[in-house]
DNA sequence: CTGATTGCAAATGCTTTGCACGCCA
DNA sequence: TGGCGTGCAAAGCATTTGCAATCAG
């Protein structure tokens, strides 16, 4: 886990007069210890791995802290479950694309959006504090050659595809 | 409910073999009564005020097949419900700002954005399908002023102000 | 007629909570 | 010691679904 996040969050739990658990301890190394977005019930299996004794409710809990001191970022992928994205911190203003033929996620970051919403946000008289783009496109190898290694790799890994939405 | 839309939904209804029924009407006509936004419960409550004998089973399930032809567009607007956007078919590619201060959403178009997601998709190897942008932003007549007629509007309404995420 | 559609209530699935106990500061 | 934090199971909520009855074409 990287010290930036480490000073934040020790900065954060002073400034709201909270403790230092062994279980809060455990979900954020867990949360930290990729660069790969997470849903709550992923991160509470990779948790139970090491440390079996944490409980659904604290990995929740502790989920919720963590968005609020923005070191995660909660964002909606399509499917039905809040998805944690743990690389904000990194690149503060990255955004995704999602593949609708096998369902990858590719995070990307452009210097010209953040002008864009700046611009738009101001024009409309408000003063932009976050924003979320979120691009589906499908896979141009796939349609050039009909084969696409992500796609390949998603069915071996038995990763489901996309849902509707 | 505007023409492009019924001939859309004929069309639709026709490709699939479905049926037209006084629910499934009465679901549509509401649906695109007005251009607001709405969830799936407040469509249901102002589908009942005409026809107290729909269903929420069938209001869900009309909105799914509505999403599917594309008439409307479920969006992610940071509550535990998905919103329906009417507004798609008149104006294909326009995104939301929210105001975190009072919760109002303004939906605007910009025409860089389409070009800049294009080049973004592209350079990844992607195709564009649909892209979805939402900022968040605070209202700077509020800050400026310490006054702002939405914020005022929201209370007086009664309307919930923003949750967490 | 026949398969699509509906209403109802039960089921789902993610997430939150009430409560009593345990533990950090 | 005073609360904050935890686990457990129950509760919440939005949404989906199984089923028998009903209806459109």
């Amino acid at each position: 886990m990287d010290a930036g996040i480490r000073e934040r969050l020790d900065e954060f739990i002073r400034r709201k007069g909270l403790r230092r658990t062994t279980q809060r301890d455990a979900v954020i190394s867990s949360a930290f210890s990729k660069d790969e977005h997470f849903t709550a019930e992923e991160l509470y299996e990779r948790v139970r791995k090491k440390h079996p004794d944490v409980s659904r409710a604290t990995v929740y809990r502790t989920l919720l802290l963590l968005v609020e001191a923005d070191l995660l970022r909660a964002i909606d992928l399509g499917e039905n479950q809040t998805t944690y994205d743990p690389n904000f911190h990194d690149k503060p203003s990255h955004n995704h694309l999602l593949c609708i033929d096998c369902g990858r996620v590719v995070e990307f970051e452009d210097a010209h959006i953040d002008l864009l919403n700046d611009c738009v946000t101001r024009r409309l008289g408000f003063k932009p504090l976050r924003q979320t783009l979120k691009i589906e496109g499908s896979c141009e190898q796939l349609r050039r050659t009909g084969r696409c290694p992500n796609l390949i790799a998603a069915r071996l890994s038995g990763k489901r595809l996309r849902k509707k939405r």
